[in-house]
DNA sequence: TATTGTTATACTCTATAACTATA
DNA sequence: TATAGTTATAGAGTATAACAATA
């Protein structure tokens, strides 16, 4: 090693423990905020995915979890008058999932207490996130 | 809204959704590489955090989990001979936690693997690491 | 009484496998 | 036969509460 390194690159066991915390963190956090609303965590981030009609298969894609747990998070949404769940007339083995206007409602609830709630991230200002933001958009490459 | 903005600041909703994923990701990819040398997660988590002597309940504050939990996970070290648990001879309630040779050695191997083995840090190059680093650092606030 | 570690237990989240109804 | 959704179930991870030993 040589003694005059100014900066020397940040270990990977130590960011990949950061990011753990970090995550633990916002997740307890996110807990705190969907709780207040009676929403489970998985219900919750299955909400903010519905914008348009999605089917089942395509929901747990976008949330990458396996299709047989979707089944219990909409039941719940359902029985809440959150979100309908249309059978498809072309091919009636498909069910649409469309939010309701009262889920449309709780779903921008939901976002505006996750800006102003989740203090973690309001550490940082406007360019901090920005640059959050790009990292996390190249890490996750999507 | 005026048309001509330049950039919106990141919407904390979508900074928390790639959060959720990344970690996803980075969570994943650590369980096979402890998988790999057939340790738990919270088994390998906890192997990296011990250097010097350190009780069950520091340790599991370092993890910032409940202490019940750490009797398991050293259990599960001890069994396979890479912890010590030491009464206090001061405080014979408190037992004190030490990696033997092969643990040091199995937290050396584990360290080396995470380097090369977690390939959503690995899109990074060092500078990029360093401003995530910084980041984290930032919001974690440690 | 208070504290360390332990035990028993329950809950959340997620995956796998088998089933049904459609196609 | 193959696919969408469902059901039952099991496992990992973590928390709470009660307990024993020690202070």
């Amino acid at each position: 090693m040589s003694p005059g390194s100014q900066q020397r690159p940040a270990p990977v066991v130590e960011v990949v423990d950061l990011l753990f915390e970090l995550t633990d963190r916002v997740k307890a956090q996110f807990a705190v905020v969907t709780g207040a609303l009676e929403l489970q965590v998985p219900q919750a981030r299955t909400l903010l995915r519905i914008n348009g009609p999605v089917s089942m298969r395509d929901l747990a894609a976008r949330l990458r979890c396996d299709a047989s747990n979707m089944t219990g998070i909409i039941d719940g949404l359902h029985a809440r008058g959150l979100v309908e769940r249309n059978p498809l007339p072309n091919d009636r083995r498909v069910k649409q999932v469309v939010l309701t206007e009262e889920g449309k409602r709780l779903q921008t609830r939901l976002r505006q207490r996750l800006a102003v709630d989740v203090p973690v991230l309001g550490k940082l200002d406007d360019t901090q996130r920005q640059e959050l933001h790009a990292i996390l958009l190249r890490v996750v490459e999507r």
